[in-house]
RNA sequence: GUGUCCGUAGCUCAGCUGGAUAGAGCAACGGCCUUCUAAGCCGUGGGUCGGGGGUUCGAAUCCCUUCGGGCACACCA
């Protein structure tokens, strides 16, 4: 169904048109001074100059050709020309009722070609490195955003993208050539089949990658081979690519597992390794095509630009080894992707800082006509995660924090508050229903915390902030859940018909009224974070429903209401709920049913 | 150096396709539980929207400039 802000548009438009002005005008905007009115209309001052008229004698035309509307109870044209409206409670409660009666709650579905094909690249984790906070980010906020297009009606496909393909494959095996020389994967002379067993845990391969790794700055040397093991990997000397598959398998295998954990789930487990068969063809084109040229022994595109302010280094294709770089492989990547999903837009969430290499892997893929002119390419680029000084999250030690100990951090905090809130209660809670409750708000107190800032912005991780359950918090959300499935149950055990109950009331008293017109807002919310690739947006609608709700709770007692009232405040209390389980389900995380 | 992003209350953040008195939360202070979850609600105090200039009837929002900070700048990903 259409949006609240359009649908009164519409009517401000007509009348504009009525009274004899410029239709478009009549643009109306939520209020900015809601104690004055709930929407407002500015187009009177803007069309001042046009009709050379005062603002005020528009606006007040406008407002007589309202009269009558069905749409608002009051039309008020105020001093320098603003028009201030409110809307009717009859169209309101109308509106509302015919929002819950649909599958979406009034979002429509796209359809013809603004239905899009996204892909979502996001996660990007590196095999054979555990999970650490680096990788919160990208997770939590490329899951929203699949969940959030996808909800709006998209086609939408999420990739991890893994970094299989790079030096750290490279330095691992060589590292085990180092440790093990005697495994048969490393004798060429070789030519059978090679064991299915992996000759190491993962524990064992956390632990040689960062000593590779570390290693490799150290010793020049070490790194030579390192950088050769990679490209003999690349060029696909058996051995090493058995070893490789290996290295993948136990991986992503424990991957798995902890982005459960996480409940982040990956449509697709491709990898930088999957675009390698498409790179000697996309080289080729791009020579033949004469965009690629050797400088200084790499092959490089340009993608400087006339308009160009800064400096644009050109795009390396391929190093001056031979072997490939990212680069290359995000390349290859767009490649494959266009020929399995032809998407219209594959949307990068990954960390801001790499927004010059994703710069010129565009141009270069635009310039070359890797990329069809209709795919959009975007870049959502986050910011760094900071501990509460303010500096890169860190610690104690300085080193990095695995992501399971911060989830069982937040999951065991939560746990001891939730027992000490309820200690002097009556309600009691077992022990496992308090670790289920601990796990969801844990998750909740992560997610909310990190989605309701603007992505791109750095923010500052404050484990005692996000888990409180005061203010704009997770915990603060699911409580207010909790406080409505309570109602709800009451209505219940005294034997009514809640599932039945359907039809809002017109609202009477001003809170109800806030909080139906915040209802109303929904299927708004839903595309501005859709196509804004916004989910703080989800959060700032939720919490400003937790707010309303919980200050219309507090006026009206539901239970003791006359009949007919109650019963449709029964109705509001089951749309509000609705709302709340699809939004935190966009956000990535669920609801307990008490707290 | 070049480019880019950011600077809003003591702290953490919204608002930025220009609109009326710049909003929340935390922290501080003061009220409200014999009644549906007080993990709640209501109220008070707190701001030259980094500084300066410009465009406009009107600027936190757009433009220029300046100061402060983050980040990036081809063979690591």
């Amino acid at each position: 169904m259409k949006m609240m802000i359009d649908v009164i548009s519409e009517e401000m438009m007509k009348a504009f048109e009525g009274a004899g002005y410029d239709g478009s005008l009549g643009r109306v905007t939520v209020s900015n001074r809601p104690d004055l009115c709930e929407y407002q209309c500015n187009g009177a001052m803007a069309g001042a100059k046009l009709y050379k008229k005062a603002p005020l004698v528009i606006a007040g035309d406008v407002a007589k050709a309202l009269e009558g509307s069905k749409i608002f109870s009051q039309v008020e044209a105020v001093a320098p020309g603003f028009l201030n409206l409110k809307l009717s409670e009859v169209f309101l409660a109308g509106f509302v009722n015919g929002m819950m009666a649909e599958d979406k709650f009034g979002v429509e579905d796209p359809e013809g070609k603004d239905k899009k094909t996204i892909i979502i690249d996001y996660g990007g984790p590196n095999v054979a490195k555990p999970l650490h906070v680096g990788h919160l980010r990208p997770a939590i906020i490329g899951e929203s955003i699949k969940r959030i297009c996808r909800y709006a009606g998209h086609e939408v496909i999420g990739d991890v993208h893994l970094g299989d393909w790079g030096l750290p494959m490279g330095q691992i095996i060589t590292e085990l050539a180092e440790r093990k020389p005697d495994l048969v994967y490393f004798d060429d002379s070789f030519d059978g089949e090679y064991p299915e067993e992996p000759p190491f845990t993962i524990s064992e391969l956390e632990e040689i990658y960062p000593f590779a790794s570390g290693k490799c700055k150290q010793d020049e040397e070490y790194k030579a081979k390192a950088l050769k093991a990679t490209a003999e990997l690349q060029k696909g000397r058996r051995g090493y690519r058995a070893l490789w598959k290996h290295i993948l398998n136990v991986s992503v295998g424990d991957l798995k597992k902890n982005y459960e954990k996480l409940d982040v789930h990956f449509d697709l487990w491709k990898g930088e390794s999957d675009c390698d068969p498409y790179i000697p063809d996309m080289v080729e084109k791009m020579k033949k095509d004469g965009y690629a040229y050797i400088s200084d022994g790499a092959l490089v595109v340009d993608v400087k630009e006339d308009t160009d302010k800064k400096e644009m280094p050109p795009c390396m294709i391929l190093k001056s080894d031979g072997a490939a770089n990212y680069e290359t492989t995000d390349l290859a990547t767009i490649v494959m992707r266009e020929q399995d999903y032809k998407p219209d837009s594959i949307v990068y969430v990954v960390d801001k800082r790499q927004q010059l290499h994703f710069e010129q892997v565009f141009r270069c893929a635009r310039k070359t006509g890797i990329v069809r002119d209709e795919c959009s390419l975007e870049f959502v680029g986050f910011g760094t995660m900071n501990g509460p000084d303010g500096k890169p999250f860190k610690t104690r030690d300085g080193g990095v924090l695995r992501l399971e100990y911060l989830l069982k951090d937040i999951r065991d905090k939560m746990e001891a508050d939730i027992r000490e809130n309820n200690a002097d209660k009556d309600k009691q809670l077992s022990d496992e229903e308090t670790a289920d409750i601990a796990g969801k708000a844990g998750l909740a107190a992560l997610k909310y915390g990190d989605l309701s800032n603007q992505a791109s912005k750095d923010y500052i991780f404050d484990i005692a902030r996000f888990t409180s359950f005061e203010g704009d918090t997770g915990p603060y959300i699911l409580y207010t859940m909790a406080r409505i499935k309570s109602v709800l149950n009451k209505c219940r055990e005294r034997g009514i018909d809640v599932d039945g109950l359907k039809s809002v009331n017109v609202p009477a008293g001003k809170t109800e009224k806030e909080l139906l017109m915040n209802m109303a807002g929904f299927n708004q919310m839903i595309k501005d974070a859709s196509d804004g690739r916004a989910p703080h947006k989800v959060c700032a609608f939720i919490y400003d429903l937790a707010n309303k709700f919980n200050t219309f709770y507090h006026d009206n007692n539901i239970l003791n209401a006359e009949e007919n009232v109650r019963n449709g405040f029964i109705a509001e209390l089951k749309a509000c709920l609705a709302l709340f389980e699809v939004s935190i389900g966009l956000l990535g995380f669920e609801a307990p049913e008490r707290m």
